[in-house]
DNA sequence: ACGCAGACTTGGAATAATATTA
DNA sequence: TAATATTATTCCAAGTCTGCGT
């Protein structure tokens, strides 16, 4: 690939080039193990690195990384909300000075200078091995940290983006012997064998998440591997009825029918035990993530999620567009979307548009007093707005009431997009915005026969 | 095996920008 | 032109998963 493509350009940092360089947006790193310089690129900046270019005739010196950075600002200071029934809610989340923050830059290049007159960075690493380029600790939970890192439409991003998707379709090679193994242990003899196979079931099939352990400090939510008895519901002869907060606190409650020998299987784990009991107690993330990892190099819990939204949406795409205009097939396109999140997905990145988290205060109080009036008002206004958002569902089939972004982001292989695109003249901004744009970059070029 | 530090992805809510409607 | 609806972007919380020391 073109350096140029990569977000890269090579310069020659020359005496005469430097100081013309803006320096006050210069960092120095060295990832990629090249020495290099990190930008924000400006149209500015932009424009003289392409001189720069121009100019150059002696060696190169230096590559410039010409990407964006991430988040670069500190969270002020603020009350900590956290999400659900969070234990430390309220709490005050103090200011962070820059003796709190570590920075990491290229070995011999210049320190920053600290911002604050008679303070200093709290450490300077060189660490070349990580992309962070400064990190400092979470006020609010000590142990844990937070970080500066690139921006979505860097190369560094985009590269391991791509590696995410290309696990995620090694996994279609696999995923055959995977459900047979799986389906064979529903009735194994040992427990923890049963556990993973119907665990591994419930994340394929439901795309749940892997579930870890969590602290007391932290909002009491659950995942696969830490379902509680009384999250999973048998009702007979072969439903399961699921109920419990996962991340963010999001109520997931589905029933489902599923294969007899599952159902038995989960109604023999709950025996004995009560509701606040582990589901799967022979299990956590750990072992299930280095069970599969024996079943496929590198395959975790949340490859699932991504294999089966991208599988969803290139079945669908492929099944569904036939001909029409351009318009047409966009609609195709949403719909297919929007299958595949619910088909996929559905769990919650659909389900979440309609329910909000319990945020119950620990009073209920209410909310500040309107007056009878203002309330009649707001009542008749929710009223119709709600009426109308109904009509609209039906007669938009939908398409509107599902946020079809989310996935976009995380799950959804762009060059599944891309391609088909290609194949349908399609323009590829009728589906992409710019920042969609600018992170999927690495998936522009692929070929139109392209297949996830 | 196990616990924990560390680093990275995921995802909802708030906010800002833009388009549409009255 | 202002009010309102929609979409994009920012913010930062909350997950996943790895690797290391014991």
């Amino acid at each position: 690939m073109a350096l140029r493509e990569m977000g890269l350009m090579e310069i020659n940092w020359s005496k005469g080039c430097r100081a013309k360089l803006p320096l006050s947006r210069v960092r120095f790193t060295h990832h990629l193990d090249h020495p290099m310089v990190l930008w924000q690129v400006t149209n500015t900046s932009r424009a003289l690195v392409d001189q720069f270019t121009r100019k150059s005739k002696s060696l190169y010196t230096f590559l410039i990384l010409c990407c964006r950075v991430g988040n670069f600002r500190v969270e002020p200071p603020a009350l900590f909300r956290g999400r659900g029934e969070h234990p430390k809610m309220g709490k005050l989340k103090k200011r962070i000075w820059p003796s709190d923050i570590t920075i990491n830059i290229g070995k011999g290049a210049p320190i920053p200078e600290c911002p604050i007159p008679g303070q200093r960075w709290k450490e300077i690493r060189h660490d070349n091995t990580v992309t962070w380029l400064a990190f400092w600790n979470d006020p609010i939970n000590p142990k844990e940290f937070k970080y500066v890192f690139l921006a979505a439409s860097s190369s560094l991003k985009g590269q391991s983006d791509k590696e995410k998707y290309e696990k995620a379709r090694l996994l279609k090679d696999y995923i055959q012997g995977i459900r047979a193994a799986y389906t064979k242990d529903f009735a194994s003899k040992d427990v923890t064998k049963r556990q993973i196979a119907v665990a591994t079931y419930l994340i394929d099939k439901l795309a749940l998440r892997a579930g870890n352990e969590k602290d007391d400090d932290e909002a009491d939510t659950v995942g696969c591997c830490t379902l509680k008895v009384e999250n999973v519901e048998p009702l007979p002869p072969n439903i399961l009825k699921f109920d419990f907060l996962g991340k963010d606190s999001i109520r997931y409650q589905n029933e489902v029918e599923v294969e007899p020998p599952v159902f038995k299987a989960i109604q023999q784990f709950r025996t004995g035990k009560s509701g606040g009991d582990d589901l799967f107690d022979e299990l956590d993330t750990s072992k299930l993530n280095a069970h599969l990892k024996e079943l496929m190099p590198g395959l975790t819990a949340k490859v699932f999620r991504t294999y089966n939204a991208s599988i969803t949406l290139d079945e669908m795409l492929s099944r569904e567009t036939k001909g029409g205009d351009v318009a047409e097939k966009v609609v195709v396109y949403q719909h297919a979307n929007k299958e595949g999140i619910l088909n996929g997905l559905k769990t919650d990145l659909a389900r979440s548009k309609k329910g909000k988290p319990p945020l119950k205060g620990a009073d209920g109080k209410p909310r500040k007093n309107l007056n009878p009036d203002a309330l009649e008002r707001k009542i008749v206004q929710t009223t119709a707005k709600v009426e109308k958002m109904e009509r609209d569902k039906e007669t938009k089939e939908d398409l509107k009431t599902v946020a079809l972004g989310t996935s976009k982001i995380n799950y959804l292989d762009p060059r599944i997009t891309v391609a088909w695109c290609k194949r349908h003249e399609v323009p590829i901004e009728k589906i992409f915005n710019k920042s969609l744009l600018a992170k999927f970059t690495w998936a522009m070029d692929i070929d139109p026969s392209f297949r996830f």
